[in-house]
DNA sequence: ACGCCTACCTGCTTGC
DNA sequence: TGCAAGCAGGTAGGCG
């Protein structure tokens, strides 16, 4: 799915074009679409009319925020995609939900494998770290990601901050860095890219990281999200940005997918192996 | 509470 | 050419 990077550039498209536009009617073609508890009949009833204040990205989410106070979330998982449509652009089979516009465009939530969800909730709750109980069960926007870890680009994301959550956290990195109560908005591309650019092995134990190794990952993390954001997010297949044209992030990747390629440190091949069912794109040479 | 694994979906690529 | 298996950006939920 989109990563923190092709997210953020998806909101910051939406921010630019559809902030102020009206929602005349929404169409829900896939109903497990909506998330849960809210039936699709009356989410299409509660968003009618809403007119749009404002778009940002949480986590790996895209907030609508509404003008009368609730926020609708996006969650694009592997392959959803929210494309400005104008008026007359032919009719897209994997459109999911069509949000029709007052101005006569169409915001679609195109999504081939039907794994996104969208929901809506009353407003707050969002600067507040918040319990896993609510977000088990979430009322206001806040408690969805309550149980999320911090944004690894906000001001307080500190080397400082970061290191305290290695303490006593016996598992390996990467999966580590996957966890979203752990860090939010990092996937399995710029998890591998992030190491590969700390030279930090992905087997890695958390706990066993020296404080010099932290830093390193800190500032990697940061450094990868932000030229993937620069690029518009790394498409392969699926992913596109609201003007549906991918992102030129996919080549400056160092390692995801670069499996028996060369890798640019040290020209030896880049491995590929397998960590908690995800693949994982690696250089056993000067990864540690 | 943690950590690991499966299920959720469809389309594209790969190998026989 | 055809067909089946393998693969994909994620994450709830269930199990031990």
């Amino acid at each position: 799915m989109p990563e923190l990077p092709e997210v953020e550039t998806v909101a910051r498209d939406l921010q630019r074009w559809i902030r102020g536009a009206t929602i005349r009617d929404a169409t829900v073609s896939w109903d497990r679409t909506i998330r849960h508890p809210l039936p699709p009949e009356r989410f299409v009833a509660e968003i009618r009319g809403a007119t749009v204040r404002r778009i940002d990205r949480r986590a790996k989410s895209v907030l609508v925020h509404l003008t009368d106070g609730r926020v609708m979330t996006v969650a694009l998982r592997m392959t959803g995609a929210l494309i400005v449509a104008e008026p007359g652009v032919a009719a897209d089979p994997f459109a999911r939900v069509i949000f029709s516009l007052a101005d006569g465009r169409e915001l679609r939530y195109r999504d081939v494998r039907k794994f996104g969800r969208i929901g809506l909730w009353e407003g707050g709750g969002l600067r507040r770290s918040g319990t896993k109980a609510a977000a088990k069960a979430p009322g206001r926007v806040g408690d969805v990601f309550a149980a999320h870890g911090p944004e690894p680009l906000s001001r307080s994301f500190t080397v400082a901050r970061f290191a305290e959550r290695f303490r006593r956290r016996t598992k390996r990195i990467k999966p580590l860095l996957l966890d979203q109560s752990f860090i939010a908005g990092v996937g399995n591309i710029y998890a591998d890219e992030a190491l590969w650019r700390a030279r930090i092995h992905p087997l890695r134990a958390a706990d066993s990281l020296s404080e010099d190794e932290i830093r390193r990952l800190h500032r990697s993390i940061r450094t990868v999200l932000r030229q993937g954001i620069a690029d518009r997010g790394a498409s392969f297949s699926d992913y596109v940005g609201a003007d549906g044209q991918p992102g030129s992030a996919a080549e400056k990747l160092k390692v995801y997918r670069r499996t028996d390629q060369p890798c640019y440190r040290c020209g030896r091949p880049i491995r590929r192996m397998v960590l908690d069912t995800r693949a994982t794109h690696f250089c056993e040479h000067c990864q540690k």
